[in-house]
DNA sequence: GTACGATATGGAGGGCCACCCCGTTTTGCA
DNA sequence: TGCAAAACGGGGTGGCCCTCCATATCGTAC
């Protein structure tokens, strides 16, 4: 997200140079954090896109800005996910598919989770853009509708669920075996653990 | 848990400075964990701890094996609860109840989530003696019994609970109202997110 | 096409940190 | 009491994040 798009008129339009260096740091973060994971180094970023490590802070004065930035796309296809869901007429499978995909996000680009956890707190309240705004907003409708169908406890947020999922992302994270064990522990979490009659076989 | 004690005769039984020093050294960890949890500077524990930064990494080779030797008291009181829980008439009882101490625990030391999860992998497999090891011994049992008692779901590892325990206590670590939190969510996943029929006030 | 002010840049430097080398001190045993 | 083995810790290295400011670049008005 380019604080002044060419397309969106803004206060200034940000010049060419300052928009190729923007987007240059993006590339590189995008590669690096893929690497490296979201305690990626600045410096090296930098590097990588060729500028000064000032310029890098001033387009993104924060780790979790520059995040953000690398992750908004993603975070844009989730939540168009969660509109198409909407009309699954099933609301309770739609919620759970959709959480699956959030989660399959999640583990498969490495730092979304802090990027989508952090901004909770930290970031401008007044600014609904952050990955946590976006996704959190695109899941409740998801949530709503399944707890109107019954599909869903009535005392569950869209912030505890996500909370979860991330959750589970962040622990299985550097575990060898990631994306196998979130399938298993996101549907564990959806499930419970309570007895349910039928069996299965035991791992680990 | 120092290498070599003086009660049970080692290779070299450890010279009486070092054992002075690394006690200090144990108490300025926890110390500065209390404080600034699992990141602190490993410098102002030397620091504090009155000794060289040197002396630190000598008896500590890592951050992972300092935050094992503050933890391991409090893992060891995590362990003795599951032995004692192990006589608990109500099997699934014990486990959920065991799971919530070891929570309590978690949110109330910074850091010993990821003391308890680290080491799976990178420490010498054949030291038991990790956070990491002795606490999933402790839990294996009581997972066992609630599975033979039909109150746990057989397919699930203990490795599974207590990553997602763990995981809830990472993801609500830096939440301002953090151990509500940390009950809401363990009760969601122990319940699971399917309907049951009863009605609660809805949160957020 | 040019000149000029606004804007953007990046190298140098400060503060902090983890980790290691190696000369010095301490310890415990004979 | 002497002495080798063990432990120590100051200081060096290299990395990190972040800021300052002299310099280079851009967009525009003429």
């Amino acid at each position: 997200m380019p604080p002044a798009s060419r397309t969106t008129p803004h206060p200034r339009p940000m010049r060419a140079d300052a928009r190729r260096n923007y987007d240059r740091i993006l590339a590189a973060a995008a590669e690096a954090i893929a690497e490296h994971g979201a305690e990626a180094s600045l410096e090296e970023i930098a590097r990588r896109a060729g500028v000064g490590s000032a310029t890098l802070h001033r387009h993104f004065p924060s780790r979790q800005k520059l995040l953000e930035a690398v992750f908004h796309d993603k975070v844009e296809v989730l939540c168009a996910t969660a509109a198409e869901l909407a009309a699954d007429p099933d609301p309770g499978h739609a919620l759970a598919t959709w959480l699956g995909a959030v989660a399959r996000h999640v583990v498969s680009n490495r730092g979304l989770a802090t990027s989508l956890m952090l901004g909770a707190h930290d970031s401008d309240p007044a600014v609904g853009a952050t990955c946590h705004a976006m996704i959190t907003n695109a899941g409740a409708n998801l949530l709503d509708r399944a707890c109107r169908a019954n599909t869903a406890r009535p005392d569950v947020s869209i912030t505890d669920l996500l909370t979860l999922v991330n959750a589970i992302c962040l622990a299985v994270e550097q575990e060898p075996d990631g994306a196998a064990q979130v399938d298993r522990l996101l549907t564990l979490m959806l499930t419970g653990v309570r007895p349910a009659g039928e069996t299965a076989n035991r791992r680990r």
